[in-house]
DNA sequence: CTCCATATTTAGATTAAATCTAAATATGGA
DNA sequence: TCCATATTTAGATTTAATCTAAATATGGAG
């Protein structure tokens, strides 16, 4: 399925990159776990993680580190995020919605191969 | 010390509180606690966590959550964070280094608090 | 300065997230 | 269809962080 790289396609690996697919949130593994035994009964937890791995090392799904918990991101493009600080919720912000930022006084001290921005407030249902 | 809160102040949270002061990175709660033991030896781990999260709820500190692991930071003023590759260390990148973001497009939906870069890449020594 | 109520520290147990292990199983190319 | 090899699984294990109850230290009141 992944070529060159002797990597098998199952039911377990499909029913999960699914998931990950049709969610428009950031799903953290349990939550994965979950939505995923409730399609498809029987999916270990491990397997969940490997398959979680497996995605991130191809680059197909992004690590989101915010509060503490650990969520996946199926959206590679790049991209912002919004973090609600009374439910936590973590949604996207394409990159046109923010201008166009300028890095010329440290480009000198880093090499800077990406950057993103994260944005924190109250969202619509909490404010 | 803390007014109207009863708090204490103890030779472990002075250590610690000093040694955050005067390190210039962003040290884990590990490194705190080996850090700590050195100079003032027998302070437990629940003592350094206990410390960190009511430095944290004093507003002292803030928690930086990136590349799985949990950093602290004393530097509360508003300023970006870069995170080498390579290395895995996180530098300040203070605010004036970056110019001004428009929120425009998507000031409409979300009450937006506060926004922090996150800026990613290879430092002088790794590149 | 001394006393003592109360906050703090401690060792050890506990929780939760994530990973490892070895055995059983499923995949997909020949 | 067969079978080498990748994958899944249950259960144990690791690690970071927190909880517990008992011992201890702090600092305001007298």
């Amino acid at each position: 399925m992944v070529e060159g790289y002797g990597l098998k396609m199952t039911p377990q690996r499909r029913s999960i990159i699914e998931f990950l697919q049709t969610c428009a949130n950031h799903p953290t593994a349990e939550e994965i776990l979950q939505a995923v035994n409730s399609h498809f009964p029987m999916t270990s937890r491990p397997t969940v993680y490997n398959t979680l791995n497996w995605l991130k090392g191809a680059g197909l799904i992004h690590e989101v580190h915010e509060g503490g918990t650990v969520r996946y991101d199926p959206n590679t493009s790049p991209h912002h995020h919004f973090i609600c600080r009374w439910c936590g919720r973590v949604d996207d912000i394409e990159s046109d919605q923010i201008e166009k930022i300028e890095f010329e006084e440290i480009a000198g001290h880093y090499k800077i191969e990406h950057f993103q921005i994260t944005v924190r407030g109250l969202c619509l249902q909490c404010q």
